[in-house]
DNA sequence: GCCTCATAGTGAGGTAACCTCAGCAATACG
DNA sequence: CGTATTGCTGAGGTTACCTCACTATGAGGC
């Protein structure tokens, strides 16, 4: 994908961080999908490439929320930013009308399927 | 997936080799496009439950050709059938208008990309 | 015919991205 | 206030890939 030194699971827990500020660690694992433990190794992936930290939640203290660090907001707007361009060159075979179209269908089949 | 007990690699060789019929190691391997030493274990695994035998490829000595066995025509035909049951309901959010539009803008993605 | 080079498949060993299960804190509740 | 539940993580496993090195065979040049 991007050669950007991050592996698909980190750009994809990146992308929900940015997204949502901060999050706990369960917060995370249920929005990306996937099981906490799985959770806690990209998290540690993260802290390691200095791209978030963990921090402890002020309300629950069982609870860890991590939180980007500027570092790793900045290397999710590139992430973004090579992903855009991607799929521009990806879509470019659409005009727009007909991307527009192909959006709305997914959109359908995604709100269908919950 | 299908829980036939069938891994999704082996259902999709299972559908490449009903699909061409027999295929040597490396022609199925590009068609998935896997490398051959992946091939080589998928193809074991399709073996050991009865789904397909290698022969020797009667027109060169150093390759082996994949057969389906008809055990191995059997499963593939039954996850065709669950995966065109699942593939029914997840479209049936969509008119058939809608289906036949969205596989037209999918085509012409697929034949774009190459 | 023989030598070199390319090709077909596989053993060995490695990686990423998941998983479950057990255990340890800490919270919630009857 | 004891018991059940929740939040995270250590240990260990699986699947589906990969590369690299090796063997056997085929193909081309001379």
């Amino acid at each position: 994908m991007s050669p950007l030194g991050v592996a698909p699971s980190q750009a994809r827990a990146l992308r929900m961080l940015r997204h949502h500020g901060s999050l706990r660690l369960g917060e995370l694992s249920e929005r990306l999908r996937i099981a906490p433990r799985s959770a806690t190794d990209i998290v540690d992936g993260l802290q390691e490439r200095g791209w978030c930290v963990r921090e402890p939640d002020p309300t629950d203290r069982r609870a860890t929320v991590v939180v980007l660090t500027e570092a790793g907001r900045e290397i999710g707007q590139a992430i973004r930013k090579v992903q855009v361009q991607h799929a521009e060159e990806y879509f470019a075979a659409l005009s727009a009308a007909e991307r527009s179209e192909l959006s709305s269908l997914l959109g359908k089949l995604i709100a269908a399927e919950g």
